[in-house]
DNA sequence: GAGTTCACTTGTTTTTAGCAAGTATTTGTG
DNA sequence: CACAAATACTTGCTAAAAACAAGTGAACTC
């Protein structure tokens, strides 16, 4: 959620995502759990897009407010907060693994590897699966 | 696109689609086109969203200097620039159904019909094929 | 040739992002 | 137990972008 307090409600799903996680950073915060097993915010700081430091906590919070993240301290280390995706946060995944074959196609300086795109388009589904349980242990 | 000269350049895909589409803007320009039949500037003007037309002129010239769009002008009406997709654009389609599903489970005012969902879960290939003739005798 | 349609521009205000620095709490160290 | 370090933020400032209101110019209509 970039732009508190504008929802605009219309009904289409698409103005609603984009109402949701719109905006420069958010996918990247997600992208960061979903996909790197970062958890902290330390963490999402060190990323190579160098994301502010208000604005991450602008989007940490605005992400939990809309039941994507959840948030809690770690037993072990009580200065530590660990971010983790809730199922509305993890069903995001088949979106975005369709922006990463539409970007591998188009990013002449993708990072993407061809057997990722193998792997896309030949079982999807035990890939969204797979992404996910790599976390299940948390 | 949005944040114009910003490219983050790390060759991650989720960070390109974003520099090139990740704004409250970009995909409901698309989306006019893609599921609306809409191809007219003064139609993008009309959405429910109600776009700024600053805004959207500059949305306009990022999406065709990124391939998405492209231009022309009406040979019956020569005032009339009829935009639409490219290749590149059409491309999206498969992200956005997906952004559709995820929005008609969580938007709690969702206007996605079930038949919609239907369609996306049994038969996707098809409808993104179909989507995508529905405007081909343009 | 006068009014209208259509695709924009331009100017101003409000909001958001980006940058640099500071603070609060917990933990680890001599 | 004092002090430094780690961790997650907040605050204040500037710059960029979005939002709002109005205006311009070319092409068509009568």
């Amino acid at each position: 959620m970039p732009n508190p307090g504008k929802k605009r409600n219309t009904g289409c799903p698409v103005a609603f995502a984009l109402d949701t996680f719109g905006d420069r950073w958010t996918l990247v915060i997600i992208r960061d759990i979903m996909m790197r097993g970062k958890e902290t915010y330390g963490e999402f700081l060190e990323s190579d897009e160098s994301i502010a430091t208000n604005v991450l906590a602008d989007r940490l919070k605005h992400l939990e407010a809309e039941g994507i993240l959840g948030k809690s301290r770690d037993p072990e280390n009580r200065r530590r907060i660990i971010y983790s995706l809730t199922d509305k946060g993890w069903e995001l995944s088949p979106m975005i693994l369709d922006m990463i074959v539409w970007s591998a196609k188009y990013d002449p300086d993708t990072k993407v590897r061809q057997a990722m795109l193998d792997k896309i388009s030949t079982d999807r589904d035990g890939l969204i699966a797979e992404i996910r349980s790599n976390s299940a242990g948390d």
